[in-house]
DNA sequence: GCGACAG
DNA sequence: ATCTTGTCGC
């Protein structure tokens, strides 16, 4: 399996996504027949993704047309390389897909792709994408009819509509089972419609979905997962993602974040001797006249702790401090962040801890608690 | 302006 | 695409 890097110059925004499509688009071939069905290779390709990992796993399956035999498989995983936007899929989906067509023992054939390729705002949709960028014969099978129309195809298994944006036939709604819904078909390079649909009806044995689709779905899914699940360092950063917007979402939701930090500090430092820094740190958390004195403070909180459970306290008290000064509007501003944080280090100091009502303390405090135990 | 919208 | 409980059918 292959591991992909973004390419160099890969569109950032929506508008250079669409900038590309609209250069790309004149290098859509239209007017080859292509591979006639039945004969040589089909190769399906498909991507699965985990958004929370930024990871996209692609898959490239070669069948033998006549047979529906699998003679080739290959996968590549990556980061995403764009967020899903409707009509710009392919920017998506082509790096992976790209590196798992590339990394196939024997040449593709004719390739199948999920999606459209004609059928699209810009009249360049991922299979067209495709077909440009590797100069394959390329067709598009859709689930769903994206934003055109068609009139319902007779119940039988290979009766066809056209699938129409205005007037223009830009795809087709073919039924491949027989009182199921249809699949939309459009051409992508160098095949033609009728050809294309021919192809998908041949492809349609005993599934709705064309069976290269099937096979590169179970594959991509089977990859993702394979990326992901021995991978304790993407796990361990998704709990800290996770961790950092949940701590975010609730410092957002104060209404008097200091004073909120100054109560989960006190929660968190208990009600026995508490060290001179703790006591000064809480004394101006609770005054809002003392907050410019907030940057003094945590310089004397920093490094206070000798013992490795003070030192989170400690860290919770600096940031507490920092919040203070930054609320009190004298610049420098510290450490934009540091509310976000709040919650965060609370769970780790009840978590550090063997007392369960210092946990329940900081829930109340905090006025909320995570979903599942996100220790950082 | 708002909703719909391949995967 | 992914999430996600249950339901229907061979």
């Amino acid at each position: 399996m292959t591991t992909v890097r973004i390419p160099a110059g890969w569109p950032a925004t929506e508008e250079d996504a669409r900038a590309v499509q609209d250069e790309l688009r004149a290098r859509v071939v239209l007017d080859e027949p292509g591979p006639p069905p039945g004969t040589g290779q089909v190769t399906g390709v498909d991507v699965a993704y985990d958004d929370e990992l930024d990871v996209v796993a692609a898959a490239a399956v070669t069948l033998d047309a006549a047979t529906l035999e699998v003679v080739a498989e290959a996968t590549a995983v990556g980061r995403i390389s764009f967020p899903y936007v409707p009509g710009l899929l392919a920017f998506r989906e082509i790096p992976t897909v790209l590196a798992a067509l590339d990394a196939l023992p024997g040449p593709p054939g004719l390739v199948v792709c999920d999606g459209y390729g004609l059928a699209h705002p810009r009249r360049f949709g991922l299979a067209s994408h495709l077909g440009v960028l590797t100069g394959l014969p390329t067709i598009g099978v859709a689930k769903n009819p994206f934003t055109f129309s068609y009139d319902e195809p007779g119940a039988a298994r290979g009766s066809a509509v056209p699938l129409v944006s205005g007037t223009e036939e830009v795809g087709r709604a073919l039924r491949t089972r027989e009182a199921v819904k249809p699949v939309f078909v459009s051409v992508g390079h160098r095949v033609s419609l009728d050809n294309a649909c021919a192809h998908v009806l041949a492809l349609t044995p005993s599934y709705r979905l064309p069976e290269t689709t099937r096979r590169a779905d179970a594959l991509c899914r089977k990859a993702l997962r394979a990326a992901i699940e021995p991978n304790e360092e993407l796990a361990a950063r998704a709990r800290a993602d996770r961790s950092r917007s949940w701590g975010r979402t609730l410092y957002e939701r104060q209404r008097d974040p200091v004073t909120w930090a100054g109560r989960v500090l006190a929660a968190a430092a208990g009600e026995g001797p508490r060290s001179p820094a703790i006591e000064a740190v809480l004394a101006m958390a609770a005054d809002r006249d003392q907050w410019s004195r907030g940057t003094e403070l945590f310089g004397r909180a920093r490094g206070a702790g000798i013992h490795a459970e003070d030192q989170l306290l400690f860290r919770l008290a600096e940031l507490v401090a920092k919040l203070a000064h930054n609320a009190a509007g004298e610049p420098p501003y510290y450490d934009y962040h540091a509310g976000w944080a709040i919650g965060p280090l609370a769970c780790r100091i009840a978590a550090a801890s063997p007392d369960p009502a210092l946990r329940h303390r900081l829930e109340a405090a905090l006025g909320d608690w995570p979903p599942s135990e996100y220790v950082v």
